[in-house]
DNA sequence: GGCTTATATGTCAAGAGTGACATAGTAAGA
DNA sequence: TCTTACTATGTCACTCTTGACATATAAGCC
């Protein structure tokens, strides 16, 4: 089984989709930290239900053409269960932005600052939308997110790790901006003052 | 040019490496966000001097297997340093641990605990290697960190991300770990107080 | 009737990346 | 002498992922 094959179980084991339906999921960051295309869904569906982890049925529509609904059987959720708690093995982190970094002694300045600050942009940007969801998440799942076994948290726990995420790479790319212009890096929502790491 | 041949680039603009040498060090991650195998860098090297972006030379040597020293050519710094400041095609992130969290709802809560315990003792430790190099190169480095047109400040920055990075995911582990056991979130090196973020 | 757009499902070629396989020189130790 | 380990360079089959190609229904609009 594949990774997408459970990133595609977790969406059914929530809710009965067709293709169309996940690959709109898949677009929109599955737990905002899986995607995928329809060239792969499609696919992956077939197997699926060939491994006997998700079934379908044709639904005709009047207004629109017919689709397969999907539906995960009792094997597939018991394997989703299984795979959850198992630890992946490590895979190595790819992240384009940051290697360019290892190489920006090179570049021309003004155009590295306003890389930074254009990147940092688009973070902060990611960052604004993920809150706001958190805030209606907050108000409309207010009681389901008490505990730990209700799909609203673990839609809310990963949504958390995406505004850490975010947040963490903006400030990262304010201060390579910073860095870069020689100011001394801007402070925002910072503690320091001890001096332990060193500033 | 694909990324792999930057990422070669960038370490062959410090200096003169062989596969073998390539190899290690992109094991230990190129500026900790990227890395490849041999298998990979290989056929790279060969389409990298096919493109004019290298040169090699053999080096006989009496004690060891001889072997190609590669060297960056003057179109290859071009390249690259046009590559550093050009904004990357927009790559979804995947992160197959975070997915997990999407389904956790299903889990069983002690050996979810446990994962979450464990993935973050993980990450602390990544993290607790990445400040003690940032001791060592805030000692080693001094003087080369105050410009950024040094290899070692952009050495130094990558390193940067990769402790944020690691301290952030460690958090969200630790917030996680907590929510299944459900403590409250423990506080560790946190402001919070303020409140306009809906705590 | 023709145009665009959204819904809906598929295939295929190509590239990136991995793990396994393959070969060989040299040193150190049993 | 044999084995092990490190250095050193390569190939190959396979998987994952993408972008392009392909087809069809249906609604809305001009």
């Amino acid at each position: 089984m594949t990774t997408l094959g459970y990133a595609i179980l977790g969406l059914l084991s929530r809710e009965d989709l067709s293709g169309y339906d996940l690959t709109r999921r898949m677009a929109g960051r599955v737990g905002y930290f899986w995607s995928a295309r329809h060239s792969q869904i499609y696919p992956e569906l077939a197997r699926l239900e060939d491994g006997g982890y998700v079934t379908h049925s044709v639904v005709e529509q009047s207004e629109r053409p017919d689709k397969k609904v999907y539906k995960i059987t009792a094997e597939g959720l018991d394997d989703l269960k299984a795979w959850v708690t198992q630890p992946p093995v490590p895979r190595p982190i790819r992240d384009e932005f940051t290697l360019k970094a290892y190489s920006v002694w090179l570049a021309d300045k003004e155009e590295a600052a306003r890389l930074y600050r254009e990147e940092g942009l688009r973070h902060e940007e990611q960052l604004a939308h993920y809150e706001e969801l958190r805030a209606w998440m907050q108000g409309a799942w207010r009681e389901d997110l008490t505990s730990t076994d209700s799909p609203e948290f673990a839609t809310y726990a990963t949504l958390r790790r995406g505004i850490g995420y975010e947040k963490e790479y903006a400030e990262w790319c304010r201060w390579m901006a910073d860095s870069i212009e020689r100011r001394e890096p801007s402070e925002k929502r910072k503690k320091s003052k001890s001096g332990k790491n060193g500033g």
